[in-house]
RNA sequence: GCCACCCUAGCUCAGUCGGUAGAGCAGCGCACUCGUAAUGCGCCGGUCGUCGGUUCGAUUCCGACGGGUGGCUCCA
């Protein structure tokens, strides 16, 4: 399941363009997305690009607002009656909050301490038993109802509620609706009762159990979350569920699930021999099989023409470096966490690197700069190692090991609008060949509460970059939201978020200004009136990680990556044995042209050799038999199916390098 | 890191109410010589994640550790 946020319905408030933190869409390495039509998305004006298939998949995208508010009622109304149902195992049990998300909902519970002395967990025997007693609570059709109470009353009403009275707190206090998100809205307190069970709560809901289907819901999973998401707090049991109007959505909705799966790119990457880990080696360390290598070298010879184009130089730097680097830079002080622990050598502590900045601020002083000759701008496919927390790594998404599409742009303060705004172009540029339409760019900002903490510790300068940055995307009329609390440390940043075709969402490219490390490593140049001044850098990252990338991509394309990019792009499959020495010829002919070509010369029959090419996914089969030897031709089998016979070996090689050369999207 | 669950052949999975395991695919061999998604037969392949405990006996029960999955927290 995908990182949950409170989900309002249609008629509810919407965050406004630089709204609340609770209320945008959130970066996340995993899981699959709600999306952006949903209630926590922060306005319709600010989402740039619209649906893709994977929102077409879940019906909630093109409900109207009618049914997505019976949704919600229907979501939020079965977490109550779950919640109920736990109650009655668990008398004991305390509530914290329960609400409708995206396809479904949630209710987090205390369960208490049990006789060993540990918290008590839910097991999967109590999920059934709780499902059983949900149908009966439905059965008894027994209405919701609303009533609004003061402050005193709910507090007598919650009295051994503490998760509740909390909430109260905060609700009477204003500020803070119940699942203890900001909110402008004025402080009303009310409940919702039905049959035993009263919780804390605006609404709304349906009208009574009976209109829950007893089989359009099911309880799906177990989780510990944090009550009000901070890991200081105790961990709560969730329990998520998914609730449908019938039980053949519910059934789709399962579906949906499973195919899902069968896209997730740990499957395909395995099936299509991309990449591995291994338990040895070590968790978040991928080893690249050669098609992964292939992908990589594609990527980074993209990245090299796109790049060289738009006046970047290359550079090369060590993996390792003194500590003295990253305790200039601000890395150890704010980053720490996140590396791996020194080594020693000689008496000296050294580090791998997490980011390559550092190594790129010295080149850029290697020498007294010009204004003449800013912007510098310098670029490395860096490899980095960052030491995440193990229960975050996930396939390739999330690793410990990396080369980022890096590059650092050192400017005037009067250039950074339009090096901020070409890197923004290059984004799309990028989306628009891989086809990528639906995203969102995310302004990330400080919090004033981090400041010398996560944050470098300059609000002036805060305040004065992110306005830089909002205004450029003004100006180049991009669309954006805005997320406080969660910039880099040396400065303000913009993500792109977006969803792979499965629909799980995380963040891609990165475009990051810093004020901030520039002066602490003297980096200058000297302007038109003979001074010496600071320039900003920009640290970008268009095409992210290979790693993240190539996760992204596999399910983006669902493994059947277009010519340029497929790591076999044409395999020759010989009808006989006879055929053998021509299918040879063929494929020979085709590496002498640049294109990856083998031919399949085992054992097998020919029908058995197109399925094992077709499941690899290779873009273009040949085969050759009698009729293709004698006339020096080729029949074409695509991987969609299509067909074309007895087509010139000649021509055929030239259309090719032609969809290779242009990056082409399409086979035909 | 935290909570829950999982870990049997290269892959996908059966199975053992405690008496050291089986299938399909893959691989290898033989036969078949075939026109657009699986030719047939045979063979090979597992200290049942690791280490400890209980037991006459553990892959099976218990514990720790490792790895994975779904979440929480955190990020490219």
């Amino acid at each position: 399941m995908a990182r949950r946020l409170p989900w309002r319905p249609s008629s509810g408030e919407r965050a406004k363009l630089g709204g609340t933190a609770c209320q945008a869409p959130r970066p996340n390495g995993r899981g699959l997305c709600f999306s952006p039509t949903e209630g926590s998305r922060p306005d319709d004006a600010l989402i740039p690009l619209q649906t893709n298939a994977s929102s077409e998949q879940t019906p909630m995208a093109k409900s109207s607002e009618l049914e997505k508010d019976f949704l919600y009622k229907l979501r939020h109304s079965t977490a109550h009656v779950m919640a109920q149902a736990v109650l009655e195992r668990y008398p004991e049990a305390k509530i914290a909050i329960g609400p409708p998300i995206e396809n479904g909902f949630y209710y987090d519970f205390d369960l208490g301490k049990g006789e060993d002395g540990k918290p008590r967990t839910f097991t999967p025997e109590d999920l059934e038993a709780i499902e059983k007693r949900m149908r009966r609570i439905i059965a008894g059709r027994h209405p919701f109802v609303y009533r609004q109470v003061t402050a005193d009353e709910a507090r007598r009403l919650f009295a051994d509620q503490p998760y509740k009275l909390e909430l109260i707190e905060g609700l009477a206090q204003g500020g803070v609706d119940e699942y203890g998100n900001e909110t402008t809205e004025p402080p009303v307190i009310s409940t919702y009762r039905h049959d035993t069970f009263e919780d804390l709560c605006r609404g709304p809901h349906l009208e009574h159990t009976g209109q829950i289907p007893p089989d359009g819901f099911k309880l799906l999973s177990v989780a510990g979350a944090y009550w009000r998401g901070d890991e200081h707090n105790p961990m709560l049991q969730r329990i998520y569920g998914t609730a449908w109007p019938s039980k053949k959505e519910l059934q789709d909705y399962l579906t949906m699930l499973e195919e899902a799966k069968k896209r997730d790119h740990r499957k395909l990457g395995r099936e299509l021999e991309i990449f591995i880990f291994d338990d040895e080696v070590g968790p978040g360390l991928p080893l690249w099989l050669p098609n992964g290598g292939i992908l990589i070298e594609e990527l980074e010879r993209l990245a090299k023409e796109v790049e060289e184009r738009a006046g970047y130089q290359r550079v090369r730097t060590p993996h390792l470096t003194k500590e003295a680097l990253f305790l200039r830079s601000g890395h150890l002080p704010y980053y720490a966490e996140s590396m791996y622990p020194p080594m020693e050598m000689e008496g000296v502590r050294y580090y791998i690197k997490p980011m390559n900045c550092p190594f790129h601020h010295k080149i850029y002083a290697s020498r007294p700069r010009s204004y003449r000759e800013l912007p510098i701008r310098l670029a490395e496919y860096g490899t980095c190692y960052r030491y995440e927390k193990s229960g975050e790594l996930f396939g390739l998404m999330r690793v410990r090991s990396m080369q980022m599409n890096d590059a650092h742009i050192y400017c005037a303060e009067s250039q950074f609008e339009e090096e901020f705004m070409a890197v923004v172009a290059m984004y799309r540029y990028y989306f628009d060949l891989f086809g990528i339409e639906r995203y969102v760019m995310r302004l990330s900002t400080h919090g004033k509460k981090g400041l010398g903490k996560k944050y470098v510790d300059n609000e002036r300068l805060w305040l004065k970059t992110e306005e830089m940055v909002r205004s450029a995307m003004r100006n180049g009329n991009v669309p954006f939201v805005e997320v406080p609390d969660e910039a880099a440390f040396y400065g303000p940043k913009i993500d792109v978020q977006i969803w792979s075709a499965i629909g799980r969402e995380f963040t891609l490219a990165t475009n990051q200004v810093d004020f901030a490390v520039p002066p602490r490593f003297n980096l200058t140049f000297i302007n038109a009136a003979g001074e010496e001044e600071t320039p900003l850098c920009i640290h970008r990252a268009p095409l992210s990680t290979h790693e993240r990338m190539i996760g992204f991509l596999i399910e983006h394309y669902a493994g059947a990556f277009p010519v340029w990019l497929a790591p076999q792009q044409v395999r020759v499959i010989p009808i006989t044995e006879a055929h053998n020495e021509y299918a040879a010829q063929v494929e020979r002919a085709l590496r002498d042209a640049g294109i990856r070509a083998a031919a399949d010369l085992g054992s097998e029959r020919m029908n058995a050799k197109i399925r094992s090419a077709q499941l690899m996914k290779v873009p273009y089969m040949l085969v050759v038999g009698d009729q293709e030897m004698a006339n020096g031709t080729v029949s074409l089998r695509r991987r969609d199916g299509t067909r074309q016979n007895d087509l010139p070996l000649a021509e055929f090689i030239a259309r090719t390098q032609e969809k290779i050369r242009t990056r082409a999207k399409d086979l035909a």
